[in-house]
DNA sequence: ATTCTAATAGCACGAACGTTCGTTTATATG
DNA sequence: CATATAAACGAACGTTCGTGCTATTAGAAT
């Protein structure tokens, strides 16, 4: 265990380069133990780096916290939002979310799964700053489930008479579920057959118009 | 805050009482502020008794989370699973079972939503013997429903193309999805939208012969 | 090569952590 | 009433927590 920080391409300021070793390393540890288990020294000896060194750069812990939130979510966009606005806008973008969405937590870009819907659990009795930014990222990633099946209606895709923002909910909330099936009972197929109950469910509110949607994997 | 140790109804060795005062208490303050959170000291001040006195009737910490998880199982099995059983079986038990979750996180039968789940997220990459054990009884749980949800088959409620497991793992992740929606953005409408939502796909999987259910509230 | 500044380390702090120990206070038994 | 047992306490252990303060280093600019 243990890697020494790790040397991120060069290029800009010392100071930033760590910083931005540190934050991925607490991702990675925080959706292991979780944001508020997350400790300075724990952190500091991954990163074989002093205690005083690391805190530096945030100032309090609430800084760090918040810091590694915004870096799940520069991490979450980057292999979940950015590649699905690559699919045709409609309902294959809604289908692209959920299936990258479930890659993401299968490949393990969160070493303990999906950061934000751990986040969301521990956090959610938690008064305080962090909480509330989770909340808003979270809010904002069903408000972007909820416009692709607006967008979906908009195209024809999606019968008319569905709720778009309770189409996008339904969808998410099988996703999580899949996530929380597969990490409690070290099950393997579960996001595999989320996968199966979403689409057959995108399949049962769409229009004939709408275009086929293959299964990702 | 903090009322010292409720004095529960006597007729047990005095030991007894106050180890589930204690219990009860745990339960609250996990569900809260997490069950990996949960400090014996934190503890201690809410009953405003000694933490060496507390933790005597414990051993260890594991040991008292261990005990609190079985306090929280007891709980739900009072509020949700045994009310449920006095619905008729079939289609008819799996929506008391479905209604009964979603009240009891509307009731705030936990303070802090529901332990299981929150426990769930939480503990799914700490390995250990808490862990096995929420693991074993969200295993229960989900048996429980696709228990209902086979009886519902059997008794000619439910279309016989549909897979039991499948529908009980559905309309809990919907119920899930509810509880998360409701307790991460105070959003006090979502658990009766998953209500609906819940009520709707069961009708879709139901046949005709299905007695009605109502939504009991 | 020297200077300046930003980044990191070292050390110390008070508080809280889980845990142990010896003692005191209740309760139940003779 | 005396005594045995169970329950709770208070103090202290060693460790780790988050957070300061001061010194030392390393990279960039001159």
């Amino acid at each position: 265990m243990s890697a020494a920080v790790k040397p991120v391409p060069p290029g800009r300021p010392r100071g930033a380069r760590t910083r931005e070793s540190i934050l991925r390393a607490a991702v990675d540890l925080a959706s292991m133990e979780g944001l508020a288990g997350l400790t300075i020294g724990r952190l500091a000896d991954e990163l074989e780096m002093s205690k005083s060194g690391l805190f530096a750069h945030f100032g309090s812990k609430e800084e760090l916290q918040l810091a590694t939130v915004e870096m799940a979510r520069t991490i979450f966009v980057e292999h979940v939002i950015n590649p699905a606005l690559a699919a045709p806008k409609g309902m294959p973008r809604l289908w692209a979310l959920c299936n990258l969405w479930l890659e993401h937590v299968e490949e393990r870009i969160f070493s303990g799964g999906c950061f934000f819907t751990a986040a969301s659990f521990e956090f959610d009795s938690r008064p305080g700053a962090v909480r509330d930014r989770i909340a808003q990222v979270m809010r904002k990633w069903l408000d972007i489930l909820t416009r692709a099946a607006q967008s979906a209606q908009e195209a024809g895709h999606l019968k008319a008479a569905i709720d778009p923002a309770g189409l996008a909910f339904e969808v998410y909330s099988l996703a999580m579920g899949g996530y929380w099936a597969k990490e409690l009972f070290h099950d393997s197929k579960a996001t595999a057959q989320v996968r199966s109950a979403i689409l057959e469910r995108i399949r049962a509110v769409a229009t004939k118009s709408c275009p086929r949607m293959p299964p990702r994997r």
